[in-house]
DNA sequence: GTGGTCTAGACCACA
DNA sequence: GTGGTCTAGACCACA
């Protein structure tokens, strides 16, 4: 399900929550589906049950996932976290921007090329 | 000459290291002028010299400033410099924009609007 | 593992970093291995772990080790780091050769005998 | 008679060392030739004072001038100098040719086309 | 005075 | 436990 990748520099707990997050907006993982637990999921990760569990809190806290006491974690996805990431990425983009211009570097110039996915 | 902001989160030394590389870039700081002195720099912000060293290792590893052992620190400007960031600036919208291709997001939407500064 | 050499005028930290380096180019310290925490490396060696610290960073700035927060920091070597230390090493030879030519000293005479390994 | 680099990382004190030594084993400045005082050459590469006497002291260290009371400094050149000075540089390849060995790196390999010097 | 290194120890996020 | 940052202060070579 996931990959953690050990030559990246972030956290791990950080790494979990974007792969479980992409993986909920692309809909591999569908609404009401049930997540596997917090100790399973660290057994297959091989990580620390604590790093699972700072993940799924973020999660939750974003609104990706919601958990029933006894039952377990579920997927929660709606339209709206789409816009909530959609609304990041450019938030992001801008902030690159915003550098550019006290740079007095031209905005086109550096996105010049970039309109189009390359494949 | 700087002022750091307590909200950032990021680390201190970080911080005087991306302001006096905008001021260098920026020309506002020209080439060959001397900085003020690590104890200055570290009296002026209240922070302590180790962390305007360490600011100042980075910066001169990275090409903006050369030290003369018993005398100080200098600009040392060139042109290749801003080069670089540019494609600093590129490499980090390329990285957004992956993730959006990921997630089947179109990216002229996500540039819409963003192609020239807002004054 | 190390053995720091107190007669050695350079800094302590780059002499672990060297240290460090050779064992990693020789292989003795294999890729992916994990490496002595900073505070056990330090007690070891009997320095401040700021020392240590130092030396980690540098080694992880030029490619010999990668750190996992939390966990640790491991070997990270590839065939590149020791072409790159081939490029050094011939660099500083022909820095000591420029110097010879321009006082006309015979660059075969300063050589002779030194091409093969003494044992 | 000198230029100082300033974006040389050497100390000033050791790069004066190093030119006037040059200037003379190459013959520039001749035996028994007076030297500039240290107030005169300090005032003309505009420098400190103490960092002349410095390097005066260690070029005397070294048997490269002496000094007469109330006259002044003078140049002392005599053929072990450049024996000395060839001993020097042998030594210097050599430190370097050890770290080689140390990493199983050929020697003939390193020293390839510099036997001559290039023109 | 100036940069560079180091000690001794604290606190933090992360695992 | 592990690395990363920081404080407060010392000492050194160099100018």
């Amino acid at each position: 399900m996931i990959i953690l990748d050990y030559k990246d520099t972030r956290p791990v707990y950080e790494q979990i929550v974007e792969k479980m997050q992409n993986l909920i907006l692309q809909g591999v993982l569908e609404p009401d589906t049930q997540l596997p637990s917090v100790r399973a999921l660290a057994v297959e990760i091989s990580t620390n049950p604590n790093t699972v569990q700072k993940a799924y809190s973020e999660l939750e806290r974003r609104g990706f996932m919601y958990t029933v006491k006894g039952k377990g974690a579920f997927v929660s996805y709606n339209e709206e976290l789409l816009d909530w990431k959609k609304q990041d990425l450019r938030q992001r983009i801008q902030a690159v921007l915003k550098e550019a211009d006290e740079l007095h570097i031209n905005r086109s110039e550096l996105l010049q090329g970039l309109e189009n996915k390359e494949e």
